[in-house]
DNA sequence: AGCACGCCGACT
DNA sequence: GTCGGCGTGCTC
């Protein structure tokens, strides 16, 4: 018998593949099989990424596979090349990218039993999330246990539950008959489950409209699409409103048609955005695919379900995959179109871990597998943007919406500074012209939204006499005030303390909070427009889980006059009754020093200026600003996206910016401002003294804006080069010299960083 | 990343 | 005299 090696990527940070020894007695093995191996002093789950009748690793250091994952079909050779690139291009381990793109039930062989057979579970209804913390005794200890996992995890498998409970079986059925858990099975191998999706729909999905007559403009699109053939990536440019998704949709529908097996992948920037997308997609498929092709991935599933989606995907059962920039990792066999929606919006970029953007990645995808991609944006990324006009990209233009009667909301800047002058009143920060349209449209039963994009109660907490300002004693920041929760917060480190009464400098009782966010502007509307339900939503409005559905279907049913809130009621919301949209506190973004803040700026208010006036209702837009005459707000109040974009190319092409350069930022953390920056010096010496050095060029090391973060200081490199490949080669090159670098707690690369 | 080994300060 | 701090190095 020939000996049989493989090579195996392991979740850590090295490049390399580590080669065991196969049993002759296991499965044939195969690139894209799970594996379990001994690895140190523990086991460790990898992926087989090659196979061999030989190995170059002396004979008494090779281990040997232990277990192979049967249940799940290997992964295969193109999403390993997928992978292969992403940790190419972004300078990780082959491991690092691979295995945190499967989900945890893959990377755990205890469950690999169960991935495909046969499931019962049950599920927490919202009725017992309310009562089980309660209803059980304090001394039934297993019981109790039971609950929190089930609570915890939203649903429990019954193999898992008996493991915790030997007679969870019962105490389930006796909580299902209370109203407070859900049961169902599903049997991997049947074509339905019996699980019906139905029960998932939301409620806005019977709301939408059967099929709608398509614009010329969207019919065209579509057919572009439709039919493109080989790579064919589309930048689908249309105004806020102007039925982007109808056109995904029926480009969709016309694939399915035509290709009845193909998958198709469809990203989303964020969660939140993730029911009202399912709904509108299950409402269009029903009758054509069965309830189980649609699956969503994304972050907020519970690790359970997300596994399941991520095998429907894997095994070719779900047809469209809906999700997360994390969904672009998806094993996804006959994928035959993607679609990013909102593709300019900065969640597609990781901000962790891989530093990926999901865009590029699904780009790169439909260039591999020669697909069409469709990139859509009221606001595209100058990025994509320049590849249409180059002609890379095809552009399809929506310049309309949708329902007829609807026309883009009419803009109005008020000049703050004027307002003062004149002596005109205005409360908390709201202008007096804000406030009366707020009543008008109180009185006439229409919503209105204002947008801060900052959330807490004050972002600076003072004290008059001394000067003394509250600050994090870990975060070179200021805290920020908390009012219902009566607490100061750091927001970027987590540190709380309780509001002082006096300042804890000079004793001074009259500390006063200043500036304002969406906590402190939600209580000043309630004096400020009396009469009116006020809903504030944010990150802290929804920290649990599910409650941003909650509040948003309040804002649905009408339930709600004014609506404040940060980015996250910002994006894609398709809000009927919205006609009147505040911006307050734009302004700050102006002076930033990342140039990228104004292009991040103009798509934020092009955005959530979008949310007014869908429904035909005539929507307005009024925007609070000191500087009423910068060409920025003069662009929103054309809705000149063309004009703002032909603009902003031609300074970053003047000042050798992307996407007129590659770049890539080296970050370093260390215990002192010195040791990191030291660090970030010997890296640049390093790289200058490099082959390719006269390509590449790196900028003097500074200090972060936030220079300290949980006692930990931190700098910056940025390196940039106009050709993509010698920057490639060159961080390649450079890597092992920085690993050899000591004086760092940590330090990262990320090539083409967002915020710099 | 884990998880060892290894060499210097405050405790039974 | 040890317990334990985290610097350094290895994992097929």
């Amino acid at each position: 018998m020939t000996p049989c090696f493989v090579r195996v990527a392991l979740d850590h940070p090295l490049t390399a593949l580590y080669d065991y020894r196969y049993p002759l007695e296991a499965p044939p093995p195969q690139p894209g099989m799970l594996v379990r191996v001994p690895f140190g002093r523990r086991e460790a789950v990898g992926l087989i990424f090659e196979v061999s009748t030989h190995s170059d690793v002396p004979a008494n250091k090779l281990r040997e596979v232990d277990a192979v994952c049967a249940s799940c079909p290997p992964l295969s050779e193109q999403w390993l090349a997928l992978v292969g690139f992403a940790a190419d291009y972004y300078q990780r381990g082959l491991g690092e990218v691979a295995l945190p793109a499967l989900p945890q039930a893959l990377r755990d062989p205890s469950r690999w039993a169960r991935l495909l057979a046969p499931e019962e579970r049950y599920r927490v209804l919202p009725a017992g999330r309310e009562a089980l913390p309660e209803a059980l005794p304090a001394r039934a200890q297993v019981l109790r246990r039971l609950a929190q996992a089930l609570l915890d995890a939203n649903e429990l498998d019954l193999v898992d539950a008996r493991a915790l409970h030997p007679k969870a079986a019962a105490s389930l059925e006796s909580w299902r008959e209370a109203g407070w858990v859900e049961y169902e099975s599903v049997d991997f191998g049947a074509a339905q489950s019996a699980a019906s999706g139905g029960a998932k729909n939301t409620g806005s999905a019977a709301e939408s409209p059967p099929l709608h007559q398509l614009s010329d403009e969207q019919t065209e699109a579509v057919e572009a699409i439709l039919e493109s053939r080989g790579f064919a990536p589309f930048l689908l440019h249309g105004v806020t409103g102007s039925g982007k998704t109808e056109v995904y949709l029926r480009a969709l529908a016309g694939l399915l048609e035509r290709e009845p097996d193909a998958q198709a992948l469809v990203l989303v920037p964020e969660i939140n955005l993730t029911p009202q997308f399912e709904a509108a997609f299950r409402t269009r498929f029903a009758g054509v695919l069965p309830d189980d092709a649609i699956v969503t991935l994304h972050s907020g599933l519970a690790e359970g379900e997300r596994a399941r989606h991520w095998l429907a995907a894997h095994t070719g059962r779900a047809r469209i995959v809906l999700g997360t920039r994390l969904a672009v990792m998806a094993s996804l066999p006959r994928l035959a179109m993607l679609v990013v929606d909102e593709e300019h919006d900065p969640a597609y970029k990781q901000q962790e871990g891989l530093r990926y953007s999901a865009r590029d990645l699904a780009v790169w995808r439909a260039k591999q597998l020669e697909v069409p991609v469709v990139l859509g944006s009221a606001t595209p990324s100058l990025e994509s943007w320049w590849h249409a006009e180059q002609g890379r990209y095809t552009r399809l233009t929506l310049s309309r919406r949708a329902v007829a009667a609807a026309v883009l909301p009419s803009v109005k800047l008020i000049d703050l500074e004027e307002e003062r002058r004149r002596g005109r009143a205005s409360f908390e920060g709201l202008s007096g012209p804000l406030i009366a349209a707020m009543k008008a449209r109180l009185e006439r039963g229409e919503q209105s939204l204002i947008f801060l994009n900052r959330r807490g109660y004050a972002p600076v907490l003072s004290c008059d006499a001394c000067g003394w300002v509250a600050g994090c004693p870990r975060c070179s920041a200021y805290v920020v005030l908390h009012k219902p929760e009566r607490a100061l917060r750091c927001h970027h480190c987590g540190w709380e303390a309780r509001i002082p009464h006096s300042c804890p400098d000079c004793g001074n009782v009259d500390i006063a909070p200043m500036g304002r966010g969406t906590q402190r502007i939600e209580e000043a509307l309630a004096s400020a427009v009396p009469g009116a339900r006020v809903l504030r939503i944010d990150a802290d409005s929804t920290r649990r889980k599910g409650s941003a559905q909650a509040l948003f279907s309040d804002v649905h049913a009408g339930e709600v006059d004014i609506l404040v809130g940060t980015q996250m009621v910002a994006k894609g919301h398709d809000f009927q009754r919205v006609s009147l949209v505040g911006v307050m506190n734009a302004d700050n973004a102006l002076f930033s020093h990342d140039f990228r803040a104004s292009e991040r700026l103009f798509a934020q208010l092009m955005q959530v200026s979008g949310r007014a006036g869908r429904a035909g209702l005539p929507g307005e837009v009024m925007v609070q600003t000191r500087y009423p005459r910068h060409a920025i707000y003069h662009a929103l109040a054309r809705h000149d996206y063309v004009g703002f974009a032909n603009s902003q190319l031609a300074e970053r092409r003047d000042a050798h910016l992307p996407p007129f350069v590659y770049q890539a930022l080296l970050r370093a953390e260390g215990r002192t401002l010195e040791a990191a920056l030291a660090f970030l010096a010997e890296a640049a010496q390093a790289l200058a003294a490099m082959p390719t050095a006269s390509r590449v060029m790196a900028y003097d090391a500074v200090p972060l804006t936030i220079v300290k973060v949980m006692n930990v200081h931190r700098a910056q490199l940025l390196v940039e080069s106009s050709s993509r490949a010698a920057l490639q080669a060159t961080l390649r090159a450079w890597l092992p010299t920085l690993r050899g670098l000591r004086g760092v707690l940590r330090w990262n690369l990320e090539v083409d960083p967002l915020d710099i």
